[in-house]
DNA sequence: CGACTAGCGTACAACGTTGGAAAACACCGC
DNA sequence: GCGGTGTTTTCCAACGTTGTACGCTAGTCG
């Protein structure tokens, strides 16, 4: 049925190696013996079985990237980036949507799902530091994300508490003194909730600025529809504000939406900063500034990582990297005119360093200063 | 270094092929034996090697799914549904990126690119009708969108016409006199924009209304900056608009901005109406009305007629589906009270016929009335 | 009680490819 | 014409699984 290397080989009248050979580039090939082969291929229209080649060589030059969900903005985005950066080096993406579900995600990292792929990207929201044993896995692996710190595996992840600071700071070194911030969850000790509201809280120290439990607007999913609710709940119970810093961007479109529906002007009345800046970011109503993560980066490093690890290239101990973050600043902060192109206007730089494993999660995050 | 059947088999004492058909549950197994392979199995934490299985049975489980971007909203929840309903089949999908680039989508078709699946779910958005031949394929094809009709290939797409006429009568409804149509390109023949702004066309006439060339606003990419500057070239040129068609949401949320900028109401004095009911749609200010095209349907239709292909149940005449459209009417139209829910104002009937080739691809799609 | 049927296991041969080693060939200088 | 030195090609044996064919054991039935 299908046309197999054994076809081409009889046709251009050599082994079934040589055509191989051909196939895979092997140098010590005659010219005259190549273009036979390559005639056949042509003629016959022969494409490789990858199947049997992967068998053989124990390669399917496939990774796997785990993520929530793809109607996220944010990772949409990051899938988008991570598909480049692997085809840039060879690899396809197969993608595998966790939707929150825990058991989900630890099939993802016990294999019970399909295990064709040479290696993961996985980037868990419901798993946490409990879970660490699972994480110790027998196929490479790289984690994306706040949520695992200290997991025996490569880690990519951003300058979270560094980058809310420096959020924060920008909104203070507008004149704000009333600044909220949207998304804490109660009492959550881990994940980028955590870590973002810590610098939130070290922000306000460093300008000055005491830390009030009103400004703090709770909300469990990071959607607008969340981000709209708290925001309204906040000014609805009269709480005076002059800005606010959303844990991520979808939470900001919501705030603004809510700042927009009882007539309060941004950023006149209020500044608003995101998170992640997502494109919706440069096109809502108004323009919003926001902390880019440096997500093409992420992409392109946790590629790496994971391409290092499956071809053996790098068998030392595991690393935690952070890509350099910036704060961009548009018309939500007024740092541009109304129909302006954001600008960074600050930097938190990243890094790499060994991973260990850490009984505290929370202060393992290099902070930049 | 793995351990195979091989391994399991010899713990168990049994035949490799006994532990095989443990693992696939064929009916006939002892319970005791079952059992002895089950701890074996349990015991060495044996996992099944799927490129093996797969180059013995011929079948992947996995499907490619090829879309221009993931970036783009509607892509990427278009590739969270296919991935569900994948995965409800016990399929796994992977991600082919187009990136507007011609070259990648006929890389695509020809099967240049990774060819491990089983089939492929195809929308394009370069090739045209003038690419049919490249259809031919011979691996099981759905096609989706509204770039190529008539190719040897299941084909799911939407009511376009129908729809867009619908939004459009949708805004006449509402007392719309002025109605613009925002992203048309200049002279295309084929694909959404063209079909769509048919249906507006056809909406105009049904309702008695001039059709005046200066209340259409080109765009190329169907990005929100373009929408946005469409719409703003439209204002600024002094053109007197009370309602807006946006081909796609993207530009509608583009015009919403321009709109805002120039200070006008949405829905006071312009009401708005775009087309794909992205997410995005439910949090914009105001709520965006829009046309849901029925992308759960269509995800899970593609697939249905994907595994029917694949599975060789089925072998007829190729079909078309369009899946059953709705408005949903929004702030933006007016037809909810501030902070409301969508809810459905029109619904347009899908079905299925046979595909045939045709030379017309405009005339092709069918048209519910 | 012999013959037949399920039920349960096993042996062997693929599936289409590549790694390794051996063989064939070409060319060199002597 | 011969050994030596590369280059080019071939041969064989995997990779880990499943399909097919068949053998063996227990029942079951006439």
């Amino acid at each position: 049925m299908a046309v197999t290397m054994q076809d081409v080989a009889a046709r251009a009248g050599v082994s079934i190696k040589t055509v191989s050979n051909v196939v895979n580039g092997y140098p010590h090939i005659r010219p005259a013996t190549r273009e036979r082969v390559e005639e056949a291929i042509d003629h016959l229209g022969y494409r490789i079985n990858e199947t049997a080649r992967s068998l053989r060589t124990r390669r399917t030059d496939m990774i796997t990237l785990a993520v929530p969900e793809l109607s996220l903005p944010y990772f949409a985005e990051l899938a988008d980036s991570v598909i480049q950066a692997a085809d840039a080096r060879g690899l396809t993406v197969l993608i595998e949507q966790t939707s929150h579900g825990r058991a989900r995600e630890v099939d993802v990292l016990t294999g019970k799902r399909r295990n064709m792929t040479d290696g993961l990207i996985f980037s868990p929201l419901e798993l946490g530091p409990e879970d660490l044993a699972l994480f110790d896995v027998d196929f490479p692996l790289v984690v994306l994300g706040e949520r695992v710190f200290g997991a025996p595996a490569d880690h990519v992840t951003m300058n979270n508490v560094a980058a809310a600071k420096a959020a924060t700071l920008h909104l203070a070194s507008l004149g704000r003194k009333r600044i909220a911030v949207v998304g804490g969850h109660e009492g959550e000790q881990v994940g980028s909730a955590a870590l973002r509201t810590t610098g939130y809280r070290q922000g306000l120290e460093e300008a000055g600025l005491p830390y009030d439990p009103a400004l703090v607007a709770e909300a469990g999913l990071w959607h607008r529809s969340t981000g709209a609710e708290a925001m309204g709940t906040l000014l609805d119970d009269g709480v005076e504000v002059d800005g606010v810093f959303a844990l991520n961007d979808a939470l900001a479109l919501g705030a603004l939406h809510a700042l927009h529906t009882r007539g309060l002007d941004v950023p006149g009345d209020v500044a608003v900063i995101g998170f992640d800046d997502i494109d919706d970011a440069r096109y809502s109503v108004p323009t919003l500034s926001s902390v880019d993560p440096g997500r093409e980066q992420i992409a392109q490093t946790a590629v790496d990582l994971l391409v290092a690890r499956i071809t053996g290239t790098e068998t030392g101990p595991f690393r935690r990297v952070i890509p350099d973050s910036r704060i961009i600043g548009r018309e939500s902060t007024g740092d541009v005119p109304e129909g302006g192109e954001g600008r960074p206007v600050a930097v938190q730089e990243g890094g790499i360093e060994p991973a260990q494993p850490l009984t505290e999660p929370m202060a393992s995050e290099p902070v930049a200063t």
